[in-house]
DNA sequence: AAGTCAACTTGACACGGTGTCAAGTAATGT
DNA sequence: ACATTACTTGACACCGTGTCAAGTTGACTT
């Protein structure tokens, strides 16, 4: 709080006039972030593919891209998420939007009978979600040294192998 | 510290003349559970696949039960090594472990030929380092409820979607 | 010109957690 | 009888979060 707060050029208690805690300060940040960048344009734009695989890799593209414009205040909320309850519940609710948005893609795959044999909704759901994570695209970009425009490219064919029936 | 020390039914100081700091108490919890759990043998077990698919499933097997039975340490290492630098450096070094086991997999997957087209070994490796990391494991375990056995039938399958050529 | 209000300041403090230090004790072996 | 080892109690420093009180500054009324 004292280095945002210098950063800001006011005092730390000023902060604390603005936003009640560091977990509301990081949500809020995560907010005007999303704002910035204008996620909801984007996603909007997602919806208009025109099949499932195309809405699946918009959906991939836009999530995975959107990702870094994010990290750093979500890696500051994913550190607080194990102490902090209600950075956790800021967390989790966020992350529920994500999967809102994979659930939608797994649906127009489904729609169209193109959902992978012996793989539910939910479950394809599930795997989507948990292959978008924020922690796998940290892995991937950090601990491997992966360029971003990779990532997004093996994301595409990760996710259709293991959603998309052949 | 204090938690584990009344647990331990010693006085928390004593617990200084075991172990320098939080992170080495956790790094010598976590070599311990690999000794009781004899990970070792396991691993060893699964070199004698005679295949790469067949490695590959036991790799998958091996580390994937193995996780459960050190994730209580390995999720306070992971809170730790944002702001822990000899944390992070620990928790490091154990990945870096998995990731070994990951690329033998690779590896023999390579020999035969049937690693899927436009893979390197390196990114092969990455990848399936990646899918079988203890986030992702959490994710599916906690956040959407899948049961132990069902988060190993669908990393089996889903690793060899990846990294299998047909 | 005087008064009010909002946004800020400085400075203090409580609390919890980690790690350190000093002095004392109790059981074991020599 | 003595030393050693493993512990104890109790104090303290440091850091970060969050709280509180009192004072300052500038802008906007009336």
């Amino acid at each position: 709080m004292s280095d945002i707060a210098k950063a800001a050029k006011i005092s730390r208690q000023a902060l604390y006039l603005h936003f009640p805690n560091r977990a509301e300060l990081l949500v809020a940040t995560t907010r005007y972030l999303d704002e910035i960048h204008d996620i909801d344009a984007k996603l909007l734009k997602s919806r208009s593919a025109k099949n499932g695989i195309e809405r699946l890799d918009a959906w991939v593209g836009v999530w995975g891209n959107h990702i870094p414009k994010i990290y750093g205040v979500a890696k500051a909320l994913l550190a607080m998420k194990t102490s902090d309850e209600e950075a956790r519940i800021a967390w989790n609710e966020r992350m529920q939007a994500v999967r809102f948005g994979c659930a939608a893609a797994v649906s127009m795959l489904l729609a169209e009978g193109k959902l992978r044999d012996g793989l539910t909704e939910l479950e394809a759901t599930d795997i989507l979600w948990t292959l978008m994570s924020v922690h796998n695209w940290e892995q991937l970009r950090y601990e491997c040294h992966w360029s971003q425009s990779r990532y997004i490219k093996a994301m595409k064919i990760l996710t259709k192998q293991a959603l998309v029936s052949r």
